[in-house]
DNA sequence: TTGTATGCGTTATCAG
DNA sequence: CTGATAACGCATACAA
């Protein structure tokens, strides 16, 4: 592999002028830098970017975390953030918690040892105490999920609002009788004000809170058909059934349906996200402006970056949107 | 930041020392180790990537190429691949060409530049002979996608056999007008195989081919609805579809029952994948093991790095398995 | 406008 | 078993 010094050499000029003509900087004759040009072009020549990450203490890369890039709210969200730092001539690390506290930790090692610039969390797994030390080592920003004590850029949406409306609307349809299912985090805000709007919009309405009707650990499709078994060996059932993510409410409907109970009238369901998949069975669900958070994080994140911005809690909400379909 | 100087000075021993004690090398006294350990523990110390990517030539990054992360068929392939490689000490960045060829080689780029340390393509926009030449950068290794020019590992599926299987499965079905529709690349080997396994299962059952049942461009839900439409304005119309992808193929039933279509009776689609939502809507598919081929992949690569093996041709082929749901 | 010298933080080589 | 020294490839302060 052909160096700096290669180059310099073949054009007989000094290592300095090529890294200048590299960098763009002024100060080069034109003759120069058409030697130093032709030099590179003859020898094939692309500066080392191992040595230059060192040179300048910059690695133009930044890690996303998600819990797992197959939930298709988080792989839409790195897909807008991937093309995103693409543009701005960033690299995107992908790191999968997996809902693991360790891996979470592990994974922000990353930011200690320099192999990123800076970490975006979509998802937190670890209490803030446990994560906050490392933002010593670089800048770190919340997307989607948010933390008061987290004095961080922050891009979310108020989940009070969002389970609100969604319970809101399964009461308006005339239920007395809802269910709530989420996974279940209590490192999460996001987790905690969800469960605060579901209780709100009961409360509101007068309804009965109803501890057994409080489903928890619901992630996925396979899940979500556990939990339509468990609703339906209840001896005092619910009516519908609020979910904190489409997988989650497909596997319900997969479920039912495969039990002949008749959607919505046996059991209303309600979804979460948006994703594709809703549409296909007619879910209701909430909308995310997924794009936009994920491109004003990474924005944020990059903006951050380059201008060696301090770190502080900077807010941006966005909201929701009901999407009414057939299952309520 | 603690660099390894000031380990070794506050542990009052030389560089060398603390370096053979973070790589774990022989010859160092328990006594040594201890002070170096307590130093480091003092420090907070942490090696510096850059520096020791510099100097070792090494990134422990690999590359991942996608069309787009949200096809959950390439999600799947980057979730495993992404656990295969934080085990093995990997980091991996997510690259997404979008379905673009010049996307795809400027993210080649970071293959010369030196900033991973090997790539795995799933899918191939350009001509073989625009890839070849960064084979001198790097190993390179093919997974899902394959080519016969190219003489580098790879783990593939038999796509004629894929398509052939399909087809048959509709010709048994007693269909005798069956539609075609895919993606369109024409580097794409994959997509020459598929046409071939399914003009085979034709003409093997004395079926018509017909041009007009052909159709292309189709990637997503959105095109399968497109598509749908394009079969129901058709004069002499198929009964029955293939499709290269269970998003495409999802598009198309989505249409269809809204246009009050019976499914399989007015159409019969079959599609490709097995992703989670084929499931939901009881689509028949060709099922991928997608986690075989991203875990042999990964593995190949690792064990290239690693060992420094030659980049050589190897072909890994899996199998395919027909899903039988109500769509057929 | 150009070149010289230095250092970024490691690890490998070699001598002791 | 340990340490001095060089080298990885580049960018920058400073001198000319």
């Amino acid at each position: 592999m052909a160096t700096i010094q290669d180059v310099a050499k073949l054009a007989r000029l000094s290592r300095t002028t090529v890294s200048r003509v590299i960098n763009h900087h002024p100060y080069v004759t034109d003759e120069k830098k058409r030697l130093v040009l032709k030099a590179m072009e003859e020898l094939n020549y692309v500066p080392n970017s191992s040595a230059r990450r060192l040179r300048k203490q910059q690695t133009e890369t930044i890690a996303v975390y998600v819990p797992r890039i197959t939930n298709p709210f988080f792989s839409q969200m790195v897909e807008v953030m991937g093309n995103h730092a693409s543009e701005k001539g960033y690299q995107l690390i992908l790191c999968q918690t997996s809902y693991s506290r360790n891996k979470e930790i592990n994974y922000l090692e990353l930011l200690k040892t320099k192999q990123v610039d800076g970490l975006i969390l979509t998802s937190i797994e670890n209490e803030w105490r446990e994560i906050k030390p490392y933002l010593n080592y670089g800048p770190i920003v919340l997307c989607n999920e948010y933390n008061d004590d987290a004095d961080i850029p922050t891009v979310y949406l108020n989940q009070v609002e969002g389970a609100y409306i969604g319970t809101r609307h399964l009461i308006e349809q005339g239920h007395t009788k809802i269910a709530y299912c989420s996974g279940d985090n209590s490192a999460s805000r996001l987790a905690f004000d969800r469960f605060k709007g579901y209780k709100q919009a009961l409360k509101e309405a007068g309804l009965e809170f109803n501890d057994k009707w409080i489903l928890t650990n619901a992630f996925s499709i396979k899940d979500g058909k556990r939990i339509f078994r468990a609703i339906a060996d209840m001896e005092d059932r619910p009516t519908a059934v609020f979910t904190g993510s489409d997988e989650v409410a497909s596997g319900i409907w997969l479920e039912a349906t495969n039990h002949y109970w008749s959607i919505p009238d046996d059991l209303a369901i309600i979804g979460f996200d948006d994703q594709p998949q809703a549409e296909l069975i007619g879910l209701t669900t909430i909308e995310q402006p997924i794009d936009e958070i994920a491109k004003r994080a990474m924005g944020q994140m990059i903006e951050t970056i380059e201008n060696k911005l301090p770190i502080k809690k900077k807010e941006i909400q966005l909201n929701f949107q009901l999407i009414k379909r057939r299952s309520t």
